[in-house]
DNA sequence: GCTTGATCTAAACCTCACTTGAGCTTCCAA
DNA sequence: TTGGAAGCTCAAGTGAGGTTTAGATCAAGC
């Protein structure tokens, strides 16, 4: 175990590509850990480079930090993935995917149904159904759609 | 013209599933306009039911508010979309879930490669690619990736 | 005329995922 | 030994998309 095992913040931010304000954020929100020198500095476990790239990929599929972290969590040794981890949450990510994908289909459907009739009638053609949280996934209220948008009336 | 064709803004909130202080926030947006009363109160176009419809659909696709007013502002005649416009307006909705699906599935064929190799190499795998905005539409700054995730090494 | 519920405005507050700034300390190479 | 880069903490700011609160006013039925 050399010295070299231990990186400095700035590193882990030039290898992964993420602000050092951004890592010391997720720090403070529990998705790595950081051992600390005499003088307070952190020091990081060159596997944290792995760690700190898969809540990137985590997040590119729409996962919260919150959502991440649970994932994290769940580790064995509470440690960076492994392989066989990284199997395990892969392929949990991928069926993630496939419900976006399919969700989008759904919408796709819809609006094709929409195309030349432009009634816009939320019953008729079904834009609204709840189950359709295509691209739900936004910025923080989106709680309408889903929360109320049950009892939606018939334009008109 | 009946006095039925204005309606108070409770009933457009309940009509199209939306609070009326965020009804409120869409006219201070310029999404939508309102009458008012001697006394004050908006008074709403029964149409605009189906323009609030067309901000929740657009919403849901992952249009900002903000390219939301610019479409509406297209509008020939400034007014709720018709059976042409949504004709229009629609097509283009298809092709930005295209873009979704695709961007989507390019994610999944890259993930695809990575489980079973647990690498996390970013140069290998590839899921860091500026070019997959996948779930890239999110909360607000998330410039991080595709402003510098250009000069990311490979994981050690 | 009165009461009740809906509406009004303005400003403050909320979440998420960070960034920025101020003011100060540590580390390390020359 | 020293100077400057890099690090530290804590508080506040950002922006999207709203909600909440407070206190006042309006509209309609009895």
């Amino acid at each position: 175990m050399h010295r070299t095992d231990l990186i400095m913040i700035g590193e882990l931010a030039a290898r992964t590509g993420v602000a050092v304000s951004a890592i010391r954020f997720y720090e403070a929100k529990g998705l790595v850990e950081a051992l600390r020198t005499r003088g307070g500095q952190r020091r990081f476990l060159r596997a944290d480079i792995r760690r700190v790239s898969f809540i990137l990929i985590a997040q590119q599929l729409g996962l919260s930090l919150e959502e991440i972290a649970a994932e994290l969590r769940r580790l064995p040794a509470g440690r960076t993935p492994n392989a066989a981890d990284w199997t395990r949450i892969s392929t949990g990510l991928r069926e993630r995917i496939d419900g976006q994908i399919a969700a989008l289909e759904r919408t796709r459907k819809l609006l094709g149904t929409c195309i030349g009739c432009g009634c816009l009638s939320l019953k008729k053609c079904g834009l609204y159904n709840p189950q359709d949280k295509a691209a739900q996934r936004g910025a923080g209220p989106r709680y309408v759609l889903g929360d109320r948008a049950t009892e939606i009336a018939e334009v008109g």
